[in-house]
DNA sequence: GTGAAAGCGCTAACAC
DNA sequence: GTGTTAGCGCTTTCAC
C-alpha cells in the first residue's frame, strides 16, 4: 500500500479505477490512524491553499458580522477557510493583514476598507494573482458587491417627504466610505426634487453615540421635523437623543435608518421599529465570496428593500 | 546569492553575522519583487502553522463577535493568523471543523460549543497535539476560561431580593452550556437562602426572541414581580413582552439580565439600562487566545461585575 | 560570511 | 490497479 494509493483513495481519484478491498483497507487505517492530511504540504504541491481572507474594520458591528457570516458559510460550503482579519479601523493594521494575507496566499479576500486603502499594499496583493472582491463599498480599481445605494436612499427619502416631512436633517457616515457619499446624495438629489436642501448635514461614524451625538446638536439648535441616518445604529442614537429631549417620534420628527440591521436581534421593541432600508447584508457576503470562488471578475448589485416602519407617520392629517 | 542568504536575512538569523551589504542587496531585492515568504512552505518546514482556530456557534451574536476579536487581537500581536470558524448552532458542522482545523494542523483552537462536543472529534484533535481552550462554557478534559457563573448569578439575585422583590420566574439558556446551569444554580441557591423557591423556571436559547415568547407565558400565566433572563438578550425579550402587554418596567415588574453586552451598542436608550452583570468577553477572548499561545494548561476564572441599572429598583418604599 | 543540498508531506506523471 | 519518484518553497545543517 503505497503512498500515492494513499493519495488517491483521499483524492477520489476514480479516473484509473481500484480495487475495493485496497480502497477499504485504506480508509480503515484512515479511520484508525485518525489521520488527517497535512494542508501545508497539499497546499506546497497543488499551489492551492483552498482560503479565502476576510477583512474588515470591526467584527463586533453586527452589519459586518453579518457580512463576514456570509461569507465563511459559502466558503465552508467549499470546503474552503477563512481568515478573518479585523482592521479595527486603522488603515496600519490593514496593511499588516494584507501583507500576512498575501503570505498565506489566500486564494481571494473580501475586502471592506476602513477608508481609502493603501494602493500599495493593494497592488501587492493583486500582483501576486490574489483575487480581490470589494463588498460593502466600492474600491477604486477592484470589482464590488454592493447594493444601489444612492437609488435606495433616493427612494426611501422620497417615501418620507412623501409622506409630508419637509425640514430635514441629514447624519452622514464617514466620508471614506462610498456607502455615505452615496447615501448623502440620493437624499440631496430627493431633496432637490422638491425644491428642497438638509436644514444641516452633519457626520457620524456609524456608531449608535455618534448618531445620538449628532442628534442632540441637531434639535437643540434647528427646527427640522426629520432626521435621516446613513445606518441604523446612528437612527438608534437619535431615537435616544430623542426620548432624552422628549421630542416624540414619530409625531414632532420622523427618524429614518439604513440597513435595517436592528431589527434582527430587536423586534419586539417599538424603538427599533425603524423606517429603514433593508440591505442584504448576509447575501452580500456570501455573493463576494461566490464571486472570489467562480466569478467573472464583475461587480455585482443586489437589491434593497425599502422596510416601512414606525418612525415616520403620515403628517398630512394634521392628526396629533 | 543564495536561497539560504535571503532566508537568514528573513529570519534574522544573526549568529552568524553577514556583510551589511549582502543584507541590503537582498532586502531591495525583497522590495523590487514585493516578495512575501509562502507560508505553506515555511509550515512545512517548520512544523509550525502560526495559526490559531476559533470554533463558535454563532458570529452574529455579538457575545460571540466580542470573544472572537478578543482572540483575533491576540493572534495579530503574536504574528498568528486565525481561523473562523461558525458552527451555526450545529455539532455536524462543529465536527466537520474540528476535522479542517486538524488538517490545517492549527496550533490551538479556542472552543465555545453549540452543546456537548463529540467526545471522538475532539480526541482527535487532542490526540494531534493540538491544543484547546474551551472559552465561556466548560468543556469536559479542557482548560477553561470563564467567569465564575454560579457567584455572580447569587450575588445579582440578592441584590434583586434586597430591593424587595419576592417572587420570581427565571428564563434559562439551553442546559447544554455550562453557564445556563451555573446561572440558574446561583440564582436558585439565592432564593433558597431567603427561603423562596422560582414560582417557574422557562428555557430559551439565548435569543430576544425566545426571551419574549417566554415572558409572555409568564406573565399572563402567574403573578411574578420579578423576571431574571440567562442573558441580556433574552431581558431584552422581555422588556419587549412587557412593553406589549403594558407591564410597567420596574414598578410592576423588575428585570434582570446577565453580561452586559447590550451596554454596548445601545447606551443611550432607556430600556437598554438592564441590570445585569458584566461578563468580560472580550477577555474572556483574550486571556483563551493567551493560554493557547503561552498557558500551562490551567483554566482561568475572570471577574465578572454588578451593573445597577434601572430595571430594578427598591420596591420597599411602597411609592408608586 | 556564504553556498549546496537534504527533507518537511503531499500530488501527479510515469512506469510496470 | 498499484508503486516509484520528482518537486512544490522553505529552513537548516554542513561545507568551504
Amino acid at each position: 500500500m503505497s503512498v500515492s494509493t494513499v493519495s488517491r483513495v483521499l483524492n477520489g481519484r476514480t479516473e484509473t479505477h481500484m480495487r475495493p478491498q485496497t480502497r477499504d483497507r485504506v480508509l480503515q487505517a484512515i479511520r484508525d490512524l485518525s489521520y488527517a492530511p497535512v494542508k501545508a504540504a497539499q497546499t506546497l504541491r497543488r499551489l492551492r491553499t483552498k482560503t479565502l481572507g476576510i477583512l474588515l474594520p470591526d467584527i463586533t458591528n453586527v452589519y459586518f458580522a453579518l457580512l463576514a457570516r456570509g461569507v465563511e458559510s459559502v466558503a465552508f460550503e467549499s470546503g474552503y477557510t477563512t481568515i478573518i482579519c479585523d482592521s479595527d479601523h486603522q488603515s496600519a493594521r490593514e496593511n499588516q493583514y494584507l501583507e500576512m494575507l498575501r503570505s498565506e496566499d489566500v486564494e481571494g479576500i473580501v475586502f471592506v476598507p476602513a477608508g481609502t486603502p493603501d494602493p500599495e499594499a493593494l497592488d501587492a496583493v493583486l500582483r501576486q494573482g490574489i483575487r480581490v472582491v470589494a463588498a460593502d463599498r466600492r474600491i477604486q480599481g477592484v470589482p464590488t458587491v454592493e447594493i444601489d445605494n444612492y437609488r435606495a436612499s433616493f427612494d426611501l427619502t422620497r417615501y418620507v417627504l412623501d409622506l409630508g416631512y419637509r425640514r430635514v436633517a441629514y447624519i452622514a457616515g464617514p466620508d471614506t466610505a462610498t456607502t455615505s457619499i452615496d447615501r448623502l446624495a440620493g437624499c440631496q438629489d430627493a431633496l432637490a426634487a422638491h425644491g428642497l436642501v438638509p436644514s444641516s448635514v452633519h457626520t457620524g461614524d456609524f456608531t449608535v453615540e455618534s448618531g445620538a451625538a449628532c442628534a442632540r446638536h441637531i434639535l437643540q439648535e434647528s427646527d427640522v421635523d426629520v432626521i435621516f441616518a446613513a445606518n441604523d445604529l446612528m437612527a438608534f442614537g437619535v431615537l435616544g437623543a430623542a426620548e432624552e429631549l422628549h421630542v416624540d417620534v414619530p409625531n414632532d420628527l420622523g427618524v429614518a435608518g439604513f440597513d435595517h440591521v436592528l431589527q434582527m436581534p430587536y423586534p419586539a421593541l417599538m424603538h427599533a421599529d425603524l423606517t429603514t432600508i433593508e440591505v442584504p447584508v448576509c447575501e452580500l457576503g456570501r455573493k463576494a465570496a461566490a464571486l472570489l470562488l467562480e466569478g467573472d471578475g464583475h461587480s455585482v448589485r443586489l437589491d434593497a428593500r425599502l422596510i416601512v416602519g414606525g418612525t415616520c407617520q403620515d403628517q398630512s392629517k394634521g392628526v396629533r
